[in-house]
DNA sequence: CGTAGTTTTGATGTCAGTCAAAATGTGTGG
DNA sequence: CCACACATTTTGACTGACATCAAAACTACG
């Protein structure tokens, strides 16, 4: 089957109430099929793109996990936020064309391409797509803000406790376990995201387990009482539970 | 004169260039113009929006300053950024419909408004508006990324460095000098929004004043070793000048 | 001139970083 | 299948940067 003429990718993906063809008619996601490129499947550490990379195309995650990195002029690597499917990478690439960050592979993982000329004409022909992408926008910028909270002024505890509270909303809304899962990504890529060191993070897992708020067994996490967890990211009253020992 | 009927307000101003109008066309800017609500002006900490409040347009600076920061349940507040004119404010309303941090006055300030609904149609019907409002959106995503990297793991000194330095390259992007400016917030919210104390900014301000790299006196700020400044940010070479005393 | 708000300065404490090493896991070749 | 090397994670002891607590100095404004 030639996938230039007829392309159903988006109409058939299970992940697509969660992605761009969120809210179209079936006529419009076939329009939208069209111009999304099928591109092979990315190993572990693997780049999808590179910071300064020309920027003609944004990324939806169909499968696997991703990461992106903003290495500085010393070659330090800030890590910005994780990917998991049905979200949408290369967004910072819309101001310049370029991309600001780098992206790569924590796992076996695949990706919808979308030339974004392309995506930028039929958003012009359906309304409703402009709107989703815009909405989507807006996502990134909501959720960039949750991150510049969760470093501001939150104390390790908070941020590794936050850090699952998030993992675990957007597995539960892909339809996967909201208490059970494993990380993709290895404690160095948690540690530099959450602005921490890969001691810190080890110790704060490891408290978090002795409390027996969550089990880790490595990439191995459940969750066994979400609401104490809930409450160390905002300790609206004092914790007793998870003060020192 | 109605401003309803013939407004030009984008046409005459002199922000244009940096805001939605840049490079569409002079009756492209008209059209864009009749959507523009001129709002009266806002005094000091007087708010533009709430948090949590029903998000239908967005706000284009005019003059003056603004600070958006979330409160969350503890009535503790984490300042997300500051606004100066040319900049827009609203974007994370654009998700959910509904705003998502407070947008407070930092001095007698004016801005525009722009109903959502009317700029997404005329970004249907003049595809340039829509770049444009995309690229816009893609902005604020890429500095967010630069605040979130700014929070991960950057010292204090370095913060405080960056801090000026952003505000240096906007108010010279704006035409006002890039080395002499008054800042329009109080140490609390620098302090804020660092992730840091208002006594470590200080001790950070004086530190630097004491390297004579700049002179602060309360809120006016020169920088008189810009190079020096840029280094603090990313030391790929050991500062000798800002050591340790 | 007095009061309230902001900023600076000083003394002390603590959380997370750093350094170091052990434990555990993963892969490869014999 | 085991032995060895290498990577990742955990644990422990110590240190230091920034927070906290406290008070003084400076501004502004009636």
């Amino acid at each position: 089957m030639d996938s230039k003429t007829t392309n159903n990718t988006c109409s058939v993906c299970r992940l697509a109430d969660l992605c761009l063809p969120y809210g179209l008619h079936a006529t419009e996601v076939q329009q939208l099929a069209t111009i999304v490129k099928n591109k092979r499947p990315l190993r572990v550490d693997e780049f999808l793109y590179s910071q300064g990379d020309e920027g003609l195309s944004l990324f939806a995650v169909k499968s696997g996990s991703f990461r992106s990195f903003i290495t500085n002029s010393d070659g330090l690597e800030q890590t910005i936020g994780f990917y998991l499917p049905g979200e949408l990478m290369g967004l910072d690439s819309l101001q310049s064309g370029r991309f600001t960050c780098s992206i790569v592979a924590l796992e076996t993982g695949a990706v919808c391409e979308l030339p974004v000329a392309h995506l930028k004409e039929l958003c012009t022909e359906i309304p409703g797509l402009q709107t989703q992408l815009i909405r989507v926008l807006g996502k990134e910028i909501a959720s960039d803000h949750d991150k510049i909270l969760l470093l501001g002024h939150r104390s390790a505890k908070a941020r590794m406790a936050t850090f699952l509270l998030m993992l675990s909303i957007r597995y539960g809304a892909l339809g996967f376990s909201s208490t059970e899962f494993n990380l993709s990504m290895r404690r160095h890529d948690i540690a530099n995201f959450l602005g921490l060191t890969i001691e810190t993070v080890s110790r704060q897992l490891a408290d978090l387990s002795k409390h027996g708020i969550i089990s880790v067994q490595r990439r191995s996490v459940q969750i066994n009482n979400l609401d104490l967890l809930r409450s160390i990211v905002e300790p609206s009253q004092p914790l007793s539970a998870c003060s020192a020992d």
